[in-house]
RNA sequence: GGGCGGUUAGUUCAGCUGGUUAGAACGCUUCCUUGACAUGGAAGAGGUCAGAGGUUCGAGUCCUCUACCGCCCACCA
């Protein structure tokens, strides 16, 4: 006996169907079982994966289901699927975790040692690491888990080291002294995007440079003194210069001569430069070439001199003289506090300005000139907005397009080494003289030395690492085994479709596509679809720090990850706003497709056709199965239609409504008399629809809802007929097809039914009359041959309004009854005896009001020349159609009126 | 400073290429413990589609401007 509990239970139910397709190997690509023959139907998801150190939030959430999703819809298409699941290394934010840990130890990372470091890392990876991943699974992602990847695992290490070695010796990655982003706290380098801008309310300082030997015969401005305006104080302590526009009038006389730099007491020239805006500020930039992008270049043209005043830590170094051994905001403070003394400081205007943080711990980034690796981004650009030109990635939707191409057009190099230790350290080797040597490992950088100088060398090895991106960039191929010209890459490269969040667009995207075009010379993926971003209700976005977070595994413990699924699908048509309340939808659907499941199979009992094929005569169908069947069709095309073009909430919704308010509220509805019927005949065919319908519900739905899905799939296998023409798993069950079942005429008449059923309803619910009190009814239609159609479905109508309907085109109205109208017909219900009809009045001028108005706008459209003319034919026959029906109804509205007069 | 998105029922949102009396969910009102489901069923109330112009026979839907909200990008110190 196959009966369904009284509720659905989710959390065992889940893991116990996830175990089972793991297990099966249903996660792995076809091809893995039945040899690679499937090319033109491969789909390949290229996933970005999530860092090791990170828990599931909603924004993974949603960006798993949506990948699962497409993938389960895929698969069920015949499709050669492939999800390859893992995690990058998160350089810094891993190295952060550890270091906290060893402190608690009261130990660095250098008392450790570079070595035994990494060790601690290498075994909280294998403690924690896995916990995202395990979270995926709690969510139901049917990814090959028999191909997870790290980016620090021996083969994407190599593609690192190879991407590395193929740039350099095609001159596109080169060592330089430049300024870049720096993150005192994590003492390393950032790339620009690393480095987040947050509009921050700083103070801009005014402050006084005496002018050298000018004393108080300075005639045009100031007298003794220039005035200077910077947003960062503790800096001048590294000022080689002052500088002002070539053409402004103001400073003219002092062009070429020097000023007092206060507090250090250095004598500073007063240069002349385009790049100086006259109207900020005073117009005057004191320049400090070592901690300012701009002053380093104005310091370029002017060969000054670069003084860096500041420790990796953010502690001013010696050459802040007094100042030395003080962090930079504390030194902020005293310089301002020791030119007040001196007389120097003029104000402190308060300045709103945009900051970089760390992306990784938050703190203010320092602006800091030193050694780094950079990647040489423009010609790799180009070759991206090229492909882009040419069509190969398109986004949906399309708007970020644009941001996309804006970046690749102002793109700038990409500083990728980092003072840490986690991560692929850079293949560079240095000779004593300094000399570069890259290589793939330390035995070639010394054979290439030997080459070099004819002898042994001591070599050292540079000891940075790389940008966690520099590995990720090369994921879509580098987890397929690149760069050995392994049978994956072949098979599987390029992948299919990327889905992301939109602040992924250029750590990642853009960098993808340019490694793929760089590397394979070939797109790593065509479509490109942006999802929305997951906000709590306030509007911010969800993050732990806020408290706003809902985790989601608190839902699927609760609910069920199906529900969170469906819920958070539902929702996301553009970014989701989120509330706990938000997933009951998903819970009370669950629910309801449960107990619909549980009245199908109580009516089953002894019924032995169940089967997943579509084997009807359609015309000896009964009204409500042609129709069920005809919406079932509409509704395989429509949600196919949505997924095709990444509208997986607008498909999830069609579905929705389908299930509840089709198949429930009237489908099962109708179902109940005719299976508690005599007509043997009529049960039978009911309960095949009934089967049929629901096996194909079920396997529409199952992309979004696999478990329950999954679930009730098994149960109705066990019942059906042809059980041995069903695959063991509904993820393996092909996707529904559009079977040409559609039936206008039946949709058109069950429509009537509807109104009919609901129309005395109405006249019922409004006279206070119980549904359990049983009425005559009768059905006036407008013509003779229309009484036929109605009485198709007269039984119908009967049961589900709790009345004896006569159907009667010349039915006299008269006082004993009251009605409702609608275009073709009315429909009345006795009420003599029963109740007072007189308040109906009110309500049925209204109604003539309505239609009145109704009526003269419609003529009022046709009587224009204009529409006849242009508008085209059938929008004409539809609105005579409209102005016909609106007539015929207000006539009966008057003549319902009349009753009571 | 540049770019993008939003403004539709009490609330959260749909509404594709302009053409059914603008839809749904939640909430609300009334009724219903009817053997799938109260995480339910039935009926109902509720909107001058932010504002102003324009294009059109016809605009929530296209164009312009305005207002407010939000996001992303940005080396004016």
């Amino acid at each position: 006996m196959s009966e369904l509990s009284a509720r659905y239970h989710p959390k065992e139910t889940e893991k116990k169907w996830y175990k089972v397709w793991e297990s099966k190997g249903y996660f792995r690509p076809r091809s893995d079982h039945e040899g690679k023959k499937f090319r033109k139907n491969r789909y390949v998801i290229a996933i970005p994966p999530p860092n090791v150190t990170g828990i599931l939030h909603m924004g993974h959430a949603l960006n798993n289901s949506i990948q699962d999703i497409l993938i389960r819809w895929r698969r069920m298409k015949g499709d050669d699927v492939l999800w390859v699941p893992g995690t990058d290394h998160a350089g810094i934010a891993t190295q952060n975790v550890v270091e906290k840990k060893i402190a608690k130890e009261k130990k660095t990372r250098h008392e450790l040692g570079r070595e035994k470091f990494l060790k601690q890392v290498w075994k909280w990876k294998e403690e924690h690491g896995n916990t995202i991943t395990s979270q995926l699974r709690c969510l139901g992602c049917s990814c090959d888990w028999s191909r997870e990847r790290f980016t620090m695992d021996e083969g994407l290490s190599r593609a690192v080291l190879e991407s590395f070695i193929q740039l350099y010796e095609r001159n596109l990655i080169y060592q330089g002294h430049y300024i870049i982003h720096w993150c005192p706290r994590c003492e390393t380098a950032l790339s620009d995007e690393e480095a987040a801008h947050k509009e921050v309310q700083g103070a801009l300082y005014h402050i006084k440079y005496p002018i050298q030997g000018m004393g108080r015969q300075a005639e045009k401005i100031g007298d003794d003194h220039i005035v200077v305006a910077t947003t960062r104080p503790e800096t001048m302590l590294g000022d080689t210069a002052v500088a002002v526009h070539p053409q402004d009038a103001r400073y003219q006389h002092l062009i070429g001569k020097k000023v007092i730099l206060p507090l250090m007491e250095r004598e500073i020239p007063v240069i002349q430069d385009e790049h100086v805006d006259p109207e900020f500020g005073t117009g005057v930039v004191k320049i400090t070439p070592a901690h300012d992008p701009n002053d380093f270049e104005i310091g370029n043209r002017h060969q000054l001199e670069r003084i860096n005043v500041m420790h990796p830590n953010g502690v001013i170094n010696e050459n802040g003289k007094q100042y030395a051994g003080m962090d930079r905001f504390k030194a902020r403070k005293k310089i301002v506090e020791d030119l007040e003394s001196q007389g120097l400081f003029i104000r402190r205007d308060s300045h709103l300005h945009a900051v970089g943080h760390c992306y990784r711990c938050d703190s203010m980034v320092e602006p800091y000139l030193s050694k780094q690796w950079f990647v040489r981004m423009k010609p790799m650009a180009e070759k991206a907005l090229k492909a882009h030109k040419e069509g190969k990635t398109v986004f949906y939707p399309e708007r970020w397009t644009k941001v996309y191409t804006h970046w690749l057009e102002g793109i700038r190099d990409w500083c990728i080494s980092r003072q840490i230790w986690w991560g692929h350290q850079i293949p560079v080797w240095y000779d004593e003289e300094g000399h570069i040597f890259v290589a793939r490992s330390e035995e070639e950088a010394q054979a290439k030395a030997r080459d070099k100088y004819g002898r042994e060398v001591s070599l050292k090895r540079d000891p940075d690492v790389l940008d966690t991106w520099f590995s990720s960039w090369l994921w879509p191929f580098s987890i397929l085994g690149w760069p050995e010209k392994a049978e994956d890459l072949k098979y599987f490269y390029p992948t299919s479709d990327l889905v992301t969040a939109p602040e992924i667009i250029f750590f990642w995207v853009a960098r993808m596509i340019m490694a793929g075009l760089e590397f394979l010379g070939e797109e790593p993926f065509n479509r490109i679809y942006i999802h929305g971003t997951v906000r709590a209700q306030s509007g911010l976005k969800m993050s732990k720090s806020l408290g706003n977070a809902i985790d989601p595994l608190e839902v699927i413990e609760e609910i069920g990850a199906d529900a969170l699924r469906f819920s958070m699908i539902m929702l996301s048509a553009q970014d989701v706003y989120l509330s706990r309340e938000k997933f009951e939808v998903g819970r009370n659907f669950t629910n309801k497709l449960w107990n619909a499941t549980r009245f199908v199979l109580m009516n089953l009992d002894d019924f032995k056709e169940g089967s997943c094929q579509l084997n009807f005569e359609k015309d000896r169908l009964s009204l409500p199965n042609r129709w069920i069947l005809s919406r079932l069709n509409d509704v395989t095309k429509e949600s196919e239609k949505w997924l095709d073009q990444f509208g997986l909430s607008q498909a999830t919704t069609e579905l929705y409504h389908f299930v509840w308010n089709d198949f429930c509220d009237w489908f099962i509805e109708l179902a109940k008399p005719t299976l508690m019927g005599s007509d043997q005949e009529a049960k039978r065919q009911t309960q095949k629809v009934l089967f049929f319908t629901l096996e194909r519900m079920l396997r529409l739905l199952h992309p979004v809802i696999p478990f329950i899905t999954e679930e009730i799939w098994q149960k109705l296998r066990q019942k059906a007929s042809d059980a041995k023409d069903w695959p063991e798993t509904i993820m393996l069950a092909a996707w529904p097809k559009d079977e040409r079942y559609q039936d206008a005429e039946s949709e058109k008449a069950f429509c009537m039914l509807q109104n009919a059923v609901t129309g005395i309803r109405d006249l019922r619910a409004r006279l206070n009359i119980p549904p359990s009190q049983k009425l005559d009814a009768v059905i006036h239609v407008k013509e003779k041959k229309q009484e036929e159609v109605f009485a198709t479905f007269k039984n119908s109508v009967e049961k589900l309004s709790r009345v004896d309907l006569t159907i009667d085109a010349e039915f006299r109205k008269n006082k004993a009854f009251i009605g409702n109208a609608f275009a073709d017909f009315e429909v009345f219900i006795r009420i003599e005896g029963i109740v007072d009809p007189s308040k109906e009045t009110l309500r049925i001028s209204k109604k003539i009001e309505e239609s009145k108005k109704w009526v003269a706008a419609l003529k009022k459209k046709l009587d224009n020349e204009n529409f006849v003319k242009n508008a085209p034919e059938d929008v004409v026959e539809r609105e005579q159609k409209k102005l016909s029906d609106a007539e015929k109804l207000l006539k009966s509205h008057q003549e319902h009126l009349a009753l009571f007069q």
